[in-house]
DNA sequence: GTCATTTACGTGCATACGCACTTTATAGCA
DNA sequence: TGCTATAAAGTGCGTATGCACGTAAATGAC
């Protein structure tokens, strides 16, 4: 087996637990960052980064709205930012309600968003032609599946 | 579709691209590594150190050896030891090559690490009876398949 | 309208990550 | 033996992550 298995035995009742499923995900989702970060190297993107362009637009967006939507943490998105606003991607501004802090691209963010997307494209053909289409497909309907059975842990649940 | 997709069309010719496999990714590995965490928490482990305790023994280890089988940066393998050495877990030293900084676990790091695989496993177990053992049997196929296709980027082979 | 509560957000701290550069030590060759 | 190439590791910097705590604004109970 390819991976290192982080199980050892541990004599218990019942089935043994199957190899380490999160440090698999780890492993794959380290690789497929830096492999989708080659085509945005370019840009002088991260993949965080890019993911954050995308998920904003010329609409103004509150920080927690916008973090929730990322699934990220608020104040890893707070610093996450900083860097994009200093560069002109994005812009910070308040409205009627002066606790939120709302969230918009620029002219400049835009563009780039969409040179962005044009390199995302050419990442995923790439992965595809690596992972084969098929099970590529099938892979994503699986973390898909798991996606939906693994709620989000929400703070403002609890 | 529950996940936020990534993928806006672009005319461009053959088909298109697949729904963004690397988001889906990032995401599941996030809600599970909160998974895993909560059970390793009680031990002031975070998942990031059980990998290097799992990978760790007795027998001195040198860092860039450890930090090709954790599949890791070796400078970000240097930092993540630090608090580990603090807290008497692991021992650095130097063996007849004054180069390498050779690791092992101490007596704690050892009876840590048990601790902490009998944490590992109710967390394995509980993740399973989540996703049902079939399907995490089925994902982690599929995992080990993608980790196979897209292989690790190696400097040293560059 | 006042004040406690809630909401949205920021900051401090520690861990985590990786690139570029530097330092130290070994290996290999003249 | 000495000098260069290489190997192993450390450090600076910037980004990424999230918890605990603090602050300011809005809300709501009275």
């Amino acid at each position: 087996m390819h991976v290192n298995d982080i199980d050892a035995g541990l004599g218990h009742p019942g089935l043994e637990p199957l190899p380490c499923t999160g440090a698999r995900l780890r492993r794959l989702n380290r690789r497929t960052t830096v492999f989708y970060e080659q085509y945005l190297r370019p840009l002088g993107l991260r993949l965080t980064q890019y993911s954050v362009l995308v998920h904003l637009g010329s609409a103004p967006q509150a920080l927690l709205e916008l973090a929730d939507r990322l699934e990220m943490d608020r104040t890893t998105l707070t610093r996450s930012l900083r860097p994009m606003i200093e560069r002109g991607w994005v812009v910070a501004s308040r409205g009627s309600d002066a606790r939120l802090r709302l969230l918009s691209l620029t002219p400049d963010g835009l563009a780039l968003r969409e040179r962005a997307r044009g390199q995302w494209v050419r990442a995923q053909r790439s992965l595809e032609a690596v992972l084969g289409r098929a099970f590529t497909c099938e892979l994503n309907q699986r973390l898909e599946e798991a996606l939906a059975r693994i709620k989000p842990s929400l703070p403002e649940e609890n």
